[in-house]
DNA sequence: TTGGTGTGCTAAGTCTACCAAGCACCCGGG
DNA sequence: CCCGGGTGCTTGGTAGACTTAGCACACCAA
């Protein structure tokens, strides 16, 4: 669609706001698209249409950008609408929350210190 | 629900996948794939899917599994691989400290759980 | 003028995350 | 025996994230 020199800058999605941080960033950077889509290790077309809104890249894009623009990975997905602000950094010490994510730990023997743990402190420390 | 009590379970150092993640989190809330598919708006197949690790599934789809699993983004992201852990998300490390923090517990029940979580943890990787 | 190299953008295709429907199995009741 | 309802798993198909090839313009050299 040849269009004329000015482009009307319309956002038809939430997620526009993200290519404009993108290319603001690169810009900031001096890199043109196809040195960043080199570094960060997409084509430069998807890059292109990335930036102008038309595809929501996949985390794992995300992350290589941010990563190629020396920026966080968190940054990144606040950007794009991933993560809310910093309400989720701020991660709980639940200590159910703790059992539930320890590796080291079998399902049955999470539900025993999980039992133990509700026994002990009187009630639900819900998570 | 309760399938065989043998089932081939995988090395115990870390998730082998975020399959087994998520399936271990839906089965300590006991909630079956229907349900849990239900609570974050995906269908039951793509979960059965997922917790296989046939397929890695979206940021965004993560985001809802790890909302109905009373788990944060963040968590979800960092078994992903799609962000680097930090020390607020450091597992192992996390249990021992969680319980010490808690103002529910008295120093002696502390100590009993410390004691029974290193018994089920297998005394490895102290502090 | 022509040619080479830089920029960003477009078109057509591949791959895969995701869904709707249905299968195989198990259990309790008629 | 045959139902009705529970479980997880498989099949076939769709949408969109992503890629490889190529377009159009701008700049500098011969």
């Amino acid at each position: 669609m040849t269009d004329g020199p000015e482009e009307d800058r319309e956002p038809r999605t939430a997620w526009s706001s993200l290519g404009d941080f993108i290319r603001s960033q690169r810009e900031l950077a001096n890199l043109s698209m196809r040195q960043l889509a080199e570094i960060a290790k997409i084509s430069n077309p998807y890059l292109s249409q990335v930036e102008r809104g038309l595809y929501k890249p996949s985390a794992d894009v995300l992350k290589q950008i941010a990563n190629a623009l020396h920026l966080s990975a968190e940054t990144m997905y606040t950007q794009a609408g991933l993560l809310d602000s910093n309400a989720e950094q701020d991660n709980h010490h639940g200590v159910e929350h703790a059992i539930k994510l320890d590796p080291r730990l079998t399902v049955d023997q999470k539900e025993a210190l999980i039992r133990i743990y509700r026994s002990f402190a009187g009630g639900g420390s819900g998570g």
